[in-house]
DNA sequence: TTTCATGT
């Protein structure tokens, strides 16, 4: 009789322990999954909070995977302006447009003690070198009947202009070289001069307040018909049919270092075109919706502004006007 | 600081 009980206690114990053991090496390895799923899937990353949440067990989490987690949170903290095709990477993050074969926008978290203080002057020197090794290369994450190759862009006379700016990365800029992050940009006085000119104001921002925010995507303009209605046209470069934007936007976020201080938002707008050298870059600033409306795109989730921003509001636009 | 052209 005793000996029959301590023989079902034992099996009963075993029986528990074993089932224990099962549940949660199952909900380490559905954790695990769901970790590494949420790299690649925007919506999985959404739903995760409310997955994360049932924590039967306290499992250790990846520390690399957990990283990455925090870093596109920050990167992302203002909200994401579109959802198509999101492509992550060590310090941006990426919507591509297969159609057109560049991104829709690119996202950037800036800060001075990353940058560094080579970024000052448009004078390079030193770190010139550790560019000069990278090489742009296609991006095998996107299918290759919708990525741009490199003998796109080779005699197209276009320049294979950064999106996210090779300049912003120091431990990370070889993968701003990828195509994803390319788009065909007019060189001689836009992309190496007075877009150039903005990517270095961005960095001085950076530099002078600690932490910038920047979105930074094509537009392609309508113009109006003589009929009342409008057309888009733009040239396409290569085999694949890669498309010139016909204007870039860059959107900056300057968190202020006060303790109450707003961040500080302004936008701009430069036609992809040859711009004189002695240009204001204060002439080209946008309104934010203008944007939007042309790249189909909505910041801050739609939020209203005034009441977390301070901004730079221009009277009046230009990219409504017609650049020569 | 941006880039291009040429080759293996």
């Amino acid at each position: 009789m005793n000996s029959r009980w301590q023989a079902l206690i034992v099996v009963l114990g075993t029986a528990v322990t074993c089932f224990l053991a099962g549940a949660y090496f199952q909900h380490d390895h559905a954790t695990r999954q769901l970790q590494k799923l949420v790299q690649h899937d925007p919506y999985a990353y959404y739903v995760s909070s409310k997955i994360f949440k049932f924590q039967f067990f306290k499992i250790p989490q990846d520390k690399a995977l957990s990283a990455q987690r925090v870093r596109l949170e920050d990167i992302m903290k203002y909200g994401y302006p579109g959802l198509d095709d999101i492509h992550l990477y060590s310090d941006f993050v990426l919507s591509y447009d297969r159609r057109n074969r560049v991104a829709h926008w690119v996202c950037e978290h800036l800060r001075a003690d990353a940058l560094g203080s080579a970024a000052i002057t448009d004078r390079g020197r030193g770190r010139v070198r550790s560019r000069s090794r990278i090489s742009y290369r296609p991006d095998l994450s996107v299918p290759s009947n919708f990525r741009a190759a490199l003998a796109d862009y080779r005699n197209s006379g276009f320049d294979r202009g950064h999106l996210a700016a090779a300049g912003n990365h120091r431990t990370h800029c070889d993968e701003t070289f990828y195509l994803t992050n390319i788009a065909p940009q007019i060189g001689r006085g836009f992309n190496r001069a007075a877009w150039n000119k903005l990517e270095i104001y961005v960095r001085n921002l950076t530099l002078r307040y600690g932490s910038v925010y920047v979105f930074t995507g094509p537009i392609y303009k309508p113009k109006a018909r003589s009929n009342g209605n409008w057309s888009i046209e733009y040239e396409m470069i290569g085999s694949n049919m890669v498309a010139v934007p016909t204007h870039f936007f860059k959107v900056l976020i300057v968190e202020s270092k006060l303790p109450q201080g707003k961040p500080y938002m302004e936008a701009y707008v430069l036609p992809n075109a040859r711009i004189p050298d002695n240009i204001n870059l204060r002439d080209y600033l946008c309104d934010i919706r203008e944007i939007e409306h042309y790249a189909g795109l909505q910041f801050f989730n739609g939020l209203r502004r005034s009441r977390i921003f301070g901004s730079n509001f221009p009277r009046s636009s230009q990219v409504f006007q017609n650049f020569g």
